[in-house]
DNA sequence: ACCATATTGATAGTTTGTATCATATCATGG
DNA sequence: CCATGATATGATACAAACTATCAATATGGT
């Protein structure tokens, strides 16, 4: 809200719903998932708000272990990545040392100069990992280009 | 081809044609592309075409940085990532110990078990580099979720 | 060459996301 | 607290990306 005010836009009904919504949940919502729990906000407005938000730079786009879109709010402000759960969908930020490393380090193995980068990790949390005796199968749907069990 | 016979499925003209020109150029193919290289080819059929390749494992799928997908065919069998140039859409596969070794030490620090990962990377390759002497602004569209400039 | 069947292309249908525009809502100044 | 004007919304239509259907065609084995 305050970013908003900040920027001179105007602090609605919607934003702020969805701004709670992602405030509560810490997981990614995909814009389906949002419509549903706010059914009263014009799909639309979802895709405003969400393209707005993420202009502002208070929301983190990601993309799901099956290809999916999905958004949860940035709870810092610097570059990171997520571990996102293929089970619940629950959303941590992280900034490792390793990632930066990594990328210093494939700098010279990598014919080009690197101009950006693009990283997920998919994990089952804890949570997850607790409260399911049987091991569900990782993905229902089919895997991402580059990403790998394991 | 190899693969297809071996499987059972039929050597078909479109499957012909789409596997000799991503074997050709060395670059990913968004389906819009290929369409537009092969006219003959129905829309319907390149879709098909593009995930029977994917499921077969013959075809990668990766994520440009302004989030479209392209194909590129899989040249190595084993598990790697790709470094995409941001200007000509060139792709390099490449399987970088230091991937591998930050996922290793990334493991300890995030909470839940990794199941799997994505990583891309964007670069402008040496060519491009050379051919342009201004310097193009990185990317036209908007910057993918955990991408990030250098 | 024939035949059973996998594959194709045209079309229509889905899904996901954007443009339009009249109406409703917000923030500001009086 | 209300009037005012600009911003934001929602319904709808539209566009793009992808999938399903099905009659017609091409393929591989005989």
């Amino acid at each position: 809200m305050d970013a908003l005010r900040d920027r001179g836009y105007r602090i609605t009904d919607s934003r702020r719903a969805v701004a709670n919504l992602l405030e509560q949940k810490h997981y990614g919502f995909t814009i389906e998932a949002l419509s549903e729990e706010l059914p009263s906000i014009g799909r639309a407005t979802l895709y405003r708000t969400i393209k707005l938000f993420l202009e502002m730079g208070v929301l983190c786009r990601l993309v799901t272990m099956d290809g999916d879109n999905a958004y949860s709010l940035a709870r810092v402000d610097h570059h990171h990545h997520h571990s996102v759960c293929v089970d619940c969908g629950s959303v941590e930020e992280f900034r490792a040392v390793a990632v930066e490393r990594m990328l210093r380090d494939i700098r010279t193995g990598i014919p080009g100069k690197v101009v950006g980068h693009m990283l997920e990790l998919y994990v089952r949390c804890g949570q997850c990992a607790a409260d399911e005796r049987v091991i569900r199968p990782v993905s229902t749907g089919w895997l991402h280009p580059s990403s790998s069990l394991q």
